[in-house]
RNA sequence: GGGCCCGUAGUCUAGGGGUAUGACGCCGCCCUUACAAGGCGGAGGUCCGGGGUUCGAAUCCCCGCGGGCCCACCA
C-alpha cells in the first residue's frame, strides 16, 4: 500500500480531540488571532505550524499546554472591504444593519480559515474558539476600559492628531506607515516687512499657506542672521508672521528657511507648542480645505490650485520634483493629515520606563528583537489615542448627561452599545446621550492573554493568579512588535502590574523562492490550500520545520517541499518493512542493534534540549539524517538477512528505534506518526513524552560512524570495479569493526 | 541620520578559528523482494571585495560593496 497523505490526514482529523498534556507546569500560548480575510497568506498560515511545534514539543517535555484558537474581527479592514467590494460606503446604511453585514462576512471567512487550521493538523483547542468581536470578548474590553477610566488613566483632550481623511477617524502612530512618493517642492518668496527684501521658503505643502504662522531658520545659518525676529508677509493672505531662529531648520534642505503651518507635519505641531503660536484649523474632517482660494478642495487639489495662484502673484521662485516619505494610514494607504480633534487618550508616557524594565525580564527568541521593542518605546512622545469614529469595533461604554454633565461608565462586565442603549442619569434622572465612538482595535487585541487567563482558569479549574504564574508565551511576527506586543505589555501591566509574557517567539515572513514578498502584483502568491492539497500537512509541516530559523524570513520553494514528501514516503516504507515482522523482545542485543539503539537514545536526549531552546530546525534536520542516512541506509541494510531469519535482537531493535523516531516525528508530522504508531504499536504517540535516557555509549556511536564509512568504502569499491552490490568481494574487516563482523559479511557478501 | 540582519556550488541552505554541511537540480551506473517517491557513485565553490589579529580566518576585528528590515522631524 503506497503512502497516501490524504487518507491518513483525514483519519487524523476525524479522531482529533484536544489534549492539554500531562504535567505540573503549564505553558499558555497567546496564539495570534488572525484577522479574517478571503485569502490567507501562506506565511501567516504556516506561522501556526511553528506554534504547533512549540505546543507539541512542550507537551512532550511534560507541560500542560494551552493552545487556543482565536480570530480577530474588530476594526477598519472589514469596513474597507464593505466599501470597496460590497459598495456599501461607511454611513450609507443603518448602523445596526452595517454591523450585521460586517459580522456575516467575517464569519464566512473565519470558517474557511478554521478549516485551514484543522487541515494543518494543529493541536489547537478548536472547541473553545474565541472572536475578539464576540459580545463576550468585547464586554471584557469594555470592562478594562472602565477600570482604567476609574484609575484616571484615560482622558479626553483636543490635540492635533493623525487623521485619516479616507477612514474619517483619528489613528495612532503605530498605525502609520511611510511611503516614498513623488511630490513638488515649491519655493515661495515671502516679502520682508518694511523692506524690498524677501525670504524664500521651500515647502511641499503650499496649500497650507493660510495656516502659516511663522518661518524658522537655523540660528547659525549666516544667510538669514539678518532676518532673525523680523516680520515676513504671507503671500496672498498678507498676514504678518515672525522669522524665528530654531535649530530644527536644516540649512541643507531647500533654502534653509521653513514655513510653520498648522499642521503640515509633527515638527509643526512641536514648534507651535514651543512658540505658543495660535493654530489655524483649515482642514475639516473630510480632509477638505476650509479657506480661500482653496476652499472645498482636497489637499491634493488645493496644492495645485495654490501653486497656480502663487504663480500669478509672481512669488514662485521655482518648483522641484522630489521624492520624499509621506505618512500614510497602513490600512488604506491614504496620506494622513494632522488635525486637532477631541479624542480619548490612554496614558502611556508615564509607563515607558516600567515597560522597558519588563521587557528586560522577557526572554526573546531570537534575542535581537528586544531592541526592536525598546527602540519603539523610546520613540513614543504622546499618549495613545484610543477613540475611533467608526462602527465595527468595541463601543466606548460611556453616557453623558446633557443636564448635569455626569459621565456614566459601564462597569458591570456586560457588553454595551451606548449608541442605541438608553440610559437615565443616576444623578438627575435625565435621559443620557450615549457615546457613538468606538475603541481602537488594538484595545481589544492587546488583552488576548488577559482574556485567555480568565477563560482557561475556569476550564482548568485553577485560579487566575495561579495560571498567570505559570509560563506565558507570545508567538508573533516582527512587524507587529510596536503594536501587538507593545500594547499588550502596556495593557496587561496597567491591569495587573505584571509582565504579560515569559517568552516572545518571533517568526519570520514567508517569501517566494527568490526572496521577494508575495503579493498579487508580482503574481507570486501561493495559497495554503494549494500546498496542502498537493503535498499534505505532514510534508508541508516537516519542510517548514527544516526550513525555518526562528526570527528569519524563509523562502517557499516547492521543489524542496516535494523533496520532503519523499521523506514521508521513506518513513511509510520503513514502517511497511518493519510490519512484516512480529514484535519480539530479547535480553541479548547484538552489537549492530545496540549501536542503533544508542544512537536513537542519543538523538532523543538532544531533542529535549532542542525543544527547550526552540531549535526545531536542528531537531528536524538531525531526525531526517538519522532516519534516512543512518537507520534506513545502513542499519536496515546491515540487518536485513538477520531479521529475515527472525533474529530476536534485530527485530526488537527495529521496533524500538522506530517507535522513538515516531515519537519525535509526531511533533512535526503528527498525521503519519500517529497513524503508524497506532498500527505498529497500538499506541497514541501524540500523548507519549520524550524520554531522557541518561548516558549513552559514545564509543559505540563512534564505531557506528566508522561502520558507515566502511560501508560506503565497500560500495564505492564495488561500483568502481563494475561489480553489482550483491557480488562477492574479498576484503579485510577493520579491527575496530570486528564486533559488526557477522552483519558486514552478510551485507557485502564478503568471502 | 541612528539601529539591526544578511551576502557560502546553477538555486537554496548548515556551520561561526584547524581538510567546506545538506537539499533540489545536473551527469553516470543499478528494478539489490520496505521503498524507482528507490540505491550506489560523480562533477560543481578565490565561503561578496580589501586590510588586520593569528602558526592557521568562511568563521574574530576594521574599511568598503551589494541586498533586506526597523526607527527618526528633512519642511
Amino acid at each position: 500500500m503506497p503512502y497516501n497523505p490524504k487518507e491518513i490526514e483525514q483519519w487524523y482529523k476525524e479522531n482529533y480531540k484536544y489534549f492539554f498534556g500531562e504535567g505540573d507546569k503549564i505553558l499558555i500560548i497567546d496564539t495570534p488571532p488572525p484577522y479574517p480575510a478571503p485569502l490567507w497568506h501562506i506565511g501567516a498560515a504556516l506561522s501556526y505550524a511553528l506554534q504547533d511545534f512549540i505546543a507539541r514539543g512542550f507537551r512532550k517535555l511534560g507541560y500542560k499546554v494551552i493552545f487556543p484558537e482565536g480570530f480577530d474581527g474588530n476594526g477598519i479592514p472589514i469596513e474597507m472591504y464593505l466599501e470597496k467590494y460590497e459598495k456599501i460606503p461607511f454611513g450609507s446604511i443603518d448602523r445596526e444593519e452595517y454591523i450585521k453585514k460586517c459580522r456575516q462576512i467575517l464569519d464566512s471567512w473565519r470558517e474557511k480559515m478554521d478549516k485551514i487550521l484543522k487541515d494543518l493538523l494543529l493541536s489547537m483547542d478548536f472547541e473553545h474558539r474565541y472572536n475578539t468581536d464576540d459580545p463576550e470578548y468585547r464586554a471584557l474590553t469594555q470592562k478594562t476600559f472602565a477600570e482604567l477610566w476609574e484609575k484616571g488613566l484615560i482622558y479626553e483632550a483636543e490635540y492635533p492628531i493623525n487623521y485619516c481623511p479616507h477612514c474619517k477617524t483619528a489613528i495612532a502612530d503605530a498605525e502609520i506607515e511611510r511611503k516614498i512618493k513623488k511630490t513638488k517642492l515649491v519655493y515661495i518668496k515671502f516679502k520682508i516687512k518694511d523692506s524690498d527684501d524677501y525670504i524664500t521658503v521651500a515647502t511641499t505643502r503650499p496649500e497650507l499657506l493660510g495656516a502659516c504662522k511663522a518661518i524658522i531658520v537655523h540660528p547659525d545659518d549666516e544667510r538669514y542672521k539678518k532676518y532673525h525676529n523680523k516680520i515676513a508677509i504671507v503671500p496672498y493672505y498678507n498676514r504678518e508672521i515672525p522669522i524665528i531662529p530654531h535649530k530644527m531648520a536644516d540649512p541643507n534642505f531647500g533654502t534653509g528657511a521653513v514655513m510653520i503651518c498648522s499642521y503640515g507635519d509633527w515638527v509643526d505641531v512641536q514648534i507651535f507648542r514651543e512658540l505658543q503660536l495660535k493654530p489655524e484649523k483649515i482642514i475639516d474632517e473630510n480632509g477638505r480645505l476650509t479657506i480661500e482660494p482653496v476652499k472645498g478642495l482636497t489637499t491634493k487639489e488645493g496644492r495645485e490650485k495654490m501653486i497656480e495662484v502663487l504663480k500669478q502673484l509672481g512669488v514662485v521662485e521655482k518648483i522641484e520634483e522630489i521624492e520624499h516619505s509621506v505618512p500614510v494610514h497602513e490600512r488604506c494607504e491614504t496620506e494622513i493629515e494632522i488635525i486637532p480633534m477631541k479624542e480619548f487618550y490612554l496614558k502611556q508616557l508615564p509607563f515607558k520606563e516600567e515597560i522597558k524594565k519588563l521587557s528586560k525580564e522577557i526572554e526573546f527568541i531570537p534575542e535581537r528583537y528586544r531592541k526592536n521593542l525598546e527602540n519603539w518605546i523610546d520613540s513614543i512622545t504622546i499618549d495613545w489615542p484610543i477613540s475611533r469614529r467608526r462602527w465595527y469595533a468595541t463601543e466606548i461604554p460611556l453616557w453623558y448627561c446633557p443636564k448635569c454633565g455626569y459621565i456614566h461608565v459601564a462597569k458591570d462586565g456586560k457588553y454595551h452599545q451606548p449608541w442605541k442603549e438608553e440610559m437615565v442619569c443616576p444623578r438627575c434622572n435625565t435621559k443620557m446621550v450615549g457615546e457613538t465612538r468606538v475603541l481602537d482595535t488594538w484595545m481589544d487585541s492587546s488583552i488576548t492573554i488577559y482574556y485567555l487567563i480568565k477563560k482557561y482558569s475556569k476550564i482548568l479549574g485553577i485560579d487566575e493568579e495561579g495560571l498567570f504564574n505559570n509560563y506565558t508565551l507570545r508567538p508573533q511576527g516582527y512587524e507587529i512588535i510596536r503594536t501587538w506586543l507593545y500594547y499588550t505589555l502596556l495593557r496587561v501591566y496597567q491591569l495587573t502590574g505584571k509582565k504579560a509574557f515569559d517568552f516572545v517567539v518571533i517568526n519570520g515572513m514567508g517569501l517566494d523562492k527568490h526572496g521577494r514578498k508575495m503579493s498579487k502584483r508580482y503574481g507570486n502568491v501561493i495559497e495554503p490550500e494549494t500546498l496542502l492539497e498537493k503535498y499534505g500537512a505532514d510534508t508541508l509541516r516537516y519542510w517548514f520545520a527544516m526550513e525555518i530559523s526562528i526570527g528569519e524570513d524563509y523562502r517557499i520553494n516547492e521543489q524542496k517541499i516535494a523533496g520532503i514528501m519523499k521523506f514521508m514516503n521513506k518513513v511509510w516504507n520503513i514502517a511497511n518493512y518493519i510490519s512484516q515482522y512480529q514484535y519480539r523482545e530479547t535480553q541479548n542485543l547484538k552489537p549492530t542493534d545496540e549501536w542503533i539503539i544508542n544512537y536513537v537514545k542519543y538523538l532523543e536526549n538532544k531533542a529535549i534540549e532542542y525543544i527547550r531552546n526552540f531549535e526545531f530546525n536542528k531537531l528536524a534536520r538531525e531526525l531526517y539524517r538519522f532516519v534516512w542516512d543512518v537507520f534506513a541506509n545502513h542499519y536496515i541494510e546491515l540487518t536485513k538477512k538477520r531479521a529475515k531469519n527472525n533474529d530476536d535482537s534485530a527485530i526488537y531493535a527495529l521496533y524500538f528505534v522506530f517507535e522513538r523516531v515516531l515519537n519525535m516525528l509526531s511533533i512535526f508530522s503528527p498525521g503519519i506518526a500517529k497513524y503508524l504508531a497506532k498500527k505498529l504499536y497500538n499506541k497514541d504517540i501524540e500523548k507519549e513524552k520524550l524520554k531522557y535516557w541518561g548516558k549513552v555509549r559514545l564509543d559505540l556511536l563512534y564505531k557506528g560512524e566508522k561502520l558507515i564509512e566502511f560501508n560506503n568504502y565497500v560500495w564505492k569499491l564495488k561500483t568502481s570495479q563494475g561489480k553489482k552490490l550483491k557480488d562477492p568481494i574479498s576484503i579485510e574487516i577493520p579491527k575496530e569493526l570486528e564486533i559488526f563482523k557477522e552483519d558486514l559479511i552478510l551485507l557485502h557478501n564478503i568471502q
